[in-house]
DNA sequence: GAGTGGTCTAGACCACGCG
DNA sequence: GCGTGGTCTAGACCACTCA
């Protein structure tokens, strides 16, 4: 069912360029073979947490070497979208069960590392459905008026409230969420996306700016709104770079900071 | 005079594991190549910009296939310490002459691009000899009351004053260096750091915060002390992570943003 | 057309995880 | 001991650059 050509049965490979090419864009072999594994799994052939089919296996099914499959998951593993074990096969990334618990978020305690703080305890102070301004219908590239689901909430570390953040999601994709589901779910929210949505984020970009407060906004994380937070909008992406959540949050940056890495 | 054994002509490859080796820390050849490709780097066997010899030329010399010393500079180009040119050769990556001007600097002008707002203009405030104080020393690897170079500086984006920076950098490795130096240099400073001492910067980590700046701050700016600010504390390393940069900036985020990317 | 990096293959063997 | 991913090799051919 493979679009792919069968190389060694045509006794000659012609990666991309058929008969009929026009347009001269060479794409190799193993580009093709990660759109056709990317393809499944967009589609759920392969759900989060599960192990996909041997090298060998995906080898065969598409009638090239196991070392084109393997440059091609080595991409796909490199973008995060797959992890691969030694001894034990490769497997459909997820936000749940990864050691690292908030892959998004950049956040670092002060003191003590990001283990011994803990999970983040949530309070949803809204959880909504509402028609997306013009602002937020951009972002998520929806038209103005669409359905999105809002969601307010604080998250707090060692019962100190340092994150006040809002959410927009597509309403199509989101249907039915409640602010129960969203404040009962142990682990992190875009696991619970996965599991319950089938919506798996898999990059984002950040905008990072200093602010000052409004007085809800203070009053939202218990601090004077003379004290400056870091304001983080975010927009989250699920496969084919489709934009899927639309994030605005305030940190407070007095016990925690922002860590980056620059290669 | 490599260290790598040709494992060709001994008839078996046993990568990393001699007679005698007891600790098992199993190391593929690869891996050791990439350690003696990175070690001529760090001597300056090939200065940034040039080209490093091909890859048929190195798998002679380490007696090992160019596969072998090809996934080695897979590595390298992928920690941006190489660059590859299909056709033409692989080079030392450079600060100067890359299409993006400021490599390590995430900041962008809200409206229009980096590319029309061109290149920064820059004040040199003070840049003078000191001893590091506890805190500098620290970061830097260094003892406190070490000779350290201290920098600061004022970076404007179309004539408006957007980044006020202090620079810490190690005494021993900078010496001599002048604020005419600092000033005078076209284009990015880390390429006036290869050019003029050798010193290549690899790799940074930040931590960011919001903050409202003191009054001399404010004034270096152009703005008023209500003004949040973003704080950009960045450590940058060469080879090997060593730390040879101290760097702690005030971004306006009135004008501009902080960009990131999460994978 | 010579030289460089890029792709693809086929086969051998190694390290790791698990039953 | 089997199956998985990981390493290494050798050789063929392709795409790109430049003289």
């Amino acid at each position: 069912m493979s679009s792919v050509a069968p190389p060694a049965s045509d006794g000659a490979a012609v990666p991309g360029g058929g008969a009929l090419s026009q347009a001269p864009a060479f794409s190799p072999l193993y580009q093709q073979i990660k759109g056709l594994i990317l393809h499944s799994l967009q589609h759920g052939e392969w759900k989060p947490g599960e192990a996909i089919p041997s090298e060998i296996d995906l080898a065969a099914r598409f009638r090239v070497s196991q070392g084109t499959v393997r440059k091609a998951i080595d991409e796909l593993a490199a973008e995060n979208l797959l992890v691969r074990r030694q001894g034990k096969g490769t497997f459909v990334a997820t936000h749940a069960e990864q050691q690292v618990q908030y892959r998004f978020l950049r956040l670092q305690p002060d003191r003590g590392d990001v283990h011994e703080e803990g999970p983040a305890q949530r309070t949803i102070l809204e959880c909504r459905r509402q028609r997306a301004s013009a602002e937020v219908a951009r972002a998520l590239a929806l038209r103005t008026g669409d359905g999105v689901v809002y969601v307010r909430r604080v998250l707090a570390f060692a019962e100190v409230p340092t994150i006040l953040e809002e959410i927009w999601l597509p309403g199509h994709a989101f249907k039915g969420l409640t602010a129960e589901q969203m404040a009962s779910y142990q682990g992190p929210t875009y696991a619970m996306f996965e599991l319950d949505f089938g919506v798996r984020m898999v990059r984002a970009e950040e905008k990072l700016r200093a602010v000052l407060p409004d007085a809800a906004q203070a009053e939202g994380l218990g601090v004077s709104p003379a004290t400056p937070l870091l304001s983080v909008e975010r927009l989250a992406y699920t496969y084919n770079d489709v934009p899927m959540e639309l994030r605005r949050g305030l940190y407070r940056t007095d016990t925690h900071y922002y860590r980056n890495e620059l290669n």
